[in-house]
DNA sequence: CCGGATCCGAATCGATACTG
DNA sequence: CAGTATCGATTCGGATCCGG
C-alpha cells in the first residue's frame, strides 16, 4: 500500500496524502460550511460516487481532519476537527486563486448552497466591511439546470460576516447543522443572479452594467445596496489576467 | 471527457482541477525553489513515472501555470508563470500544515533539495530573523537510504531568508537555474542532521537535546547559533497535536 | 428517507522499456 | 536530455442494492 505514497519526507507531501485525493478537499469546502450529513454531503457533491464518498469520509476520519458526531435521534454527522478547520485559509485562498481562471460554467455546472457561501468567503473584503454600513442581503442565484435556486441571506457588518441558507420556500434551514438560523427581521435587499454574478466579483461588472445585461436582478429593497455590496465582495484579478 | 470535471461552478473546484491532480501540487513545490528541467523535475520526484511527469507538465501548461522556457545552447526549463507563483503562500501553508501530521519517515523516503528548501521556507519565522542578528549557516541532510546528502546554504537576515542548493562535493549548483550561487565566504555554521530535524523545528527538540541525542551534530563553526537556527525556523504545534 | 456496501466497465496511474 | 509507448495494477464513476 505503499506504493501510493510519494516517497518523501516532507510537509506539502503529506498534506497532498491526506487531502490531495480526488474530492476529498471539496468535501472539507463543505464541510467549512457547517457539520453535514452523509446525505447532504451527496448532494451538495451530485458527481461524487457514493463509495468514493464514504472512502473518503473514512480516509479523513483516520488522518483526523474529519470526525463522525451521532446526533440525538436525528441520525449523525460529520464535521471538521480543529486539526481540519485549520484548512479555512488554504481553502479559501485556493477559492480566490480558482476564481481568476473560472470561465463561464459549463452546460451542467451546478451552484450549491456550501459552494456559494464558501465563495462569498472567499471574496469577502473585511476592510470593505468595517468601513462601509452594515448591510443584510437576501442573494438568490439559479442553482443548477434542473432548477433549483440557491438563496442565502448575507449579513455584512464591522463584526465580519454571517451568510445563512435558506429553503427557497421559507425559512433558513435547520439550526442544529451549524447555519444559525438567527435572521430575525427582513433583509433590506433582496437580488436574484446567475452565474453571470462572478463578473461582478470580479470587477468586470459595476452594478448598473450588471442590471442592464440581466445578470442580476433586484427583486425586493433598495437598489442602492448593489453598489456596497459589489464592494464588500470582490477578487481582483491581480496577475491572473496575464494567463 | 467532462467526465472528469467536478460539474461546479466555484473557485475551489476550479483550482482543485487545475492542481488537484496526483502529483501536480508537488512539481509546483519544485518550481517554487526556481526552474527547473525535465530531468531535475524527474530526480527531486523520484517516484513520479515519467509519462504522469509529461502529462502533468503538460495540463499545468495549458492552465497558465507553468512555462516552457527554451534555453540557448542549454536545453529547455519549465518555470512558474507569474500565475502559478501565487500558489506560494498556499504551498508554504500546506506545507506548515502537514508538518503537523509528518510521524516518522517511511523506511524508503527520501529527502530532496527542493523540498527541503521549501521546509525552511514555511518554517521561517521572518519576525525572529529581523529580531535577531543574521546568520549564515550550512545545513546537511541525509537525503535518502541510497546515500546522497543534501546540502544547502542557509542565510538568514532581516532581509530575509536566502537558501542555496550546494552540491555535496563542491560549490553551489548552476547558477543559471535561480538558485543563485553569490554565496561568497564561509558560513558561520555547518551542521548535519537526519530526517529527525522535524523535532527541532516543532520545538519538542531543543538544540542541546538534538545534539545528546545525535538527531544533529555540529561539524564545524559556533555551535551556539543552532539555538539561533532553532528560533528562526519553527512551526508550532498548535491546535494539530490534538489529533 | 438515511447511511452506506457491492459490483463492474472505464479511465487513470505506475513501472519499465524504448526513441529522437 | 526530453520525452513516448506499452501494459498490468489501481482507482474512479455509475448504478444498483440493502439494512435500519
Amino acid at each position: 500500500m505503499a506504493s501510493r505514497s510519494y516517497g518523501q519526507y516532507c510537509g506539502v507531501t503529506t498534506a497532498v496524502e491526506l487531502i490531495g485525493e480526488r474530492w476529498a478537499l471539496l468535501i472539507v469546502r463543505d464541510l467549512l460550511v457547517g457539520p453535514r450529513r452523509y446525505t447532504d454531503l451527496k448532494q451538495g457533491l451530485p458527481k461524487i460516487p457514493t463509495n468514493i464518498l464514504s472512502t473518503r469520509l473514512k480516509e479523513l476520519q483516520e488522518s483526523g481532519v474529519v470526525r463522525r458526531v451521532p446526533l440525538l435521534h436525528c441520525g449523525l454527522v460529520y464535521e471538521l476537527t480543529p486539526y481540519g478547520r485549520e484548512l479555512e485559509p488554504i481553502v479559501l485562498a485556493l477559492g480566490r486563486w480558482g476564481f481568476a481562471q473560472m470561465g463561464d460554467p459549463q452546460p451542467d455546472d451546478v451552484v450549491t448552497a456550501d459552494s456559494l457561501t464558501m465563495a462569498l468567503r472567499t471574496a469577502f473584503r473585511g476592510d470593505a466591511a468595517t468601513a462601509l454600513p452594515p448591510a443584510d442581503y437576501e442573494l438568490h442565484v439559479a442553482g443548477s439546470p434542473d432548477g433549483g435556486d440557491v438563496v442565502l441571506r448575507v449579513q455584512v457588518s464591522a463584526d465580519g460576516l454571517r451568510i445563512a441558507q435558506v429553503q427557497p420556500a421559507g425559512r433558513p434551514v435547520d439550526p442544529k447543522l451549524g447555519t444559525q438560523a438567527s435572521t430575525a427581521g427582513d433583509p433590506e435587499l433582496v437580488f436574484a443572479a446567475g452565474p453571470g454574478i462572478r463578473r461582478l466579483i470580479s470587477g468586470e461588472l459595476t452594478p448598473a452594467d450588471a442590471v442592464d445585461q440581466e445578470v442580476l436582478a433586484v427583486v425586493a429593497g433598495d437598489a442602492t445596496l448593489l453598489e456596497r455590496f459589489a464592494q464588500t465582495f470582490r477578487i481582483e484579478p491581480g496577475v491572473m489576467l496575464v494567463a
